[in-house]
DNA sequence: TAGTGGTCTAGACCACTTT
DNA sequence: AAGTGGTCTAGACCACTAG
């Protein structure tokens, strides 16, 4: 069957379909390699990258002589997408404003400092700003940039543009990290979001470096109500 | 040089640096594959393997005939693990535990029904139960499982064995939805957890099916100061 | 030490899309 | 029409590890 689409696919499909309808079980093993070619009539890299994209996506697991055997389907926990603010807004169906409130050069405290690698008190860039959805505020962002590492950055007023768009675009980074937990507002917060004291806020925050240089650190703070992250049946494996 | 290293991912890791060090900017075409080929003395389809995996982690573009671009690395948004709450526990130096607080029974509400494809007043199975690390509860969990599409779970009792880990271990699944969100605690939540009502939580909601037959749907609090979800470094587009 | 996965090559044909 | 990526093969050698 099949007709155009490329052999490794409809080999791995066969496999994940065996393993998805139980007719492998957790622990079994998998032909091998060379046994699957003969079963499907390809060759062995064919074969090969088949179960070499299951194994990506955490179905199977490989050992030298050892073989490919099913893993139970629990490991490594699910991956959430977290979208970019502007399409977050859009996809609500709001417009979506940005909105500086100030920009400052401060010393570092000593979480900043320890996020981006710094000493405490060195200097770092202060940003403070907010999304908003139509006439609410969607997101309420504190931020902090490594001038060293984010060259131009003191060139940049984020008058119009803000800082994790002119960022994204200007200074590569290879890593980021985020934490994300429910936080009761404090009043400044409050104040900062149009919201009642003690509101719950999904709070996120995100550290981003460069080979082990920190670039920025910001913490993002959304209304519990309204805002939600989301993640689809988007396996997305490897082969996109 | 080397030594050891595949030369795919040697030929990989020279390409993304010469994009995270802006020797290739957003836009910028990469050399053919052809091209990369000779450059760096391998074949054409090791080549091929590097820049397919640059492709499948969203560094770049792949068009048949106009090449492979550099991408704007904003697309696509951020991945997010989510542990099983056994080893969040475990990693938090907890000792775990595992408690049932009822199960039974029940139609199915609109909200559950619409989770799980069934008509509103279907019968699900209803689990509550609670998962302690020490002596505060780490998570509260309500869950609502669709018996057809769970052969055998009528006769669990859950009383040793959370429903979250009988499911993984018995009932093969395709797609998870996943929906995360800050919500204050209620009356009757907030004895469930031993917090305040109002107290900031981390609600995450959930559903599990398997080729679009619902099989289960859950709703997990946890208290928010205590709580973090994390995304480490992990990138992980493909090749493990 | 034998079996399995991991990688690599040289060459080939095809599919798509720009010119 | 031509250039680029997408896939495939047959065969090979190496690396690791269970028996």
């Amino acid at each position: 069957m099949s007709g155009q689409r490329p052999i490794y696919r409809t080999v791995k499909n066969a496999l994940q379909h065996r393993i998805e309808t139980g007719a492998l079980r957790v622990g079994d093993q998998l032909p091998s390699e060379e046994a699957i070619a003969q079963e499907f009539d390809c060759s062995r890299l064919t074969a090969h990258r088949a179960v070499r994209e299951l194994a990506a996506e955490g179905f199977v697991e490989r050992r030298r002589r050892a073989g490919t055997t099913v893993l139970p389907r629990e490991r490594g926990g699910v991956l959430i997408r977290i979208p970019l603010i502007r399409d977050e807004v859009a996809a609500a169906g709001k417009s979506y404003r940005y909105e500086l409130i100030d920009l400052k050069s401060v010393a570092a405290s000593a979480r900043v400092a320890s996020d981006l690698g710094l000493a405490q008190g060195d200097e770092v860039l202060a940003v403070r700003c907010r999304h908003w959805g139509d006439r609410t505020v969607w997101q309420y962002e504190e931020r902090w940039i490594n001038p060293a590492a984010a060259p131009g950055v003191q060139d940049q007023s984020f008058l119009r543009t803000s800082p994790n768009r002119w960022l994204l675009t200007h200074v590569p980074y290879s890593d980021v990290t985020h934490e994300i937990t429910a936080v009761a507002a404090t009043k400044a917060q409050a104040v900062r979001l149009g919201l009642a004291i003690g509101a719950p806020l999904l709070q996120t925050r995100r550290v981003t470096s460069l080979h082990g240089t920190g670039i920025t650190t910001v913490t993002l703070l959304h209304p519990g109500g309204t805002y939600t992250l989301r993640s689809g049946p988007a396996q997305d494996g490897t082969s996109a």
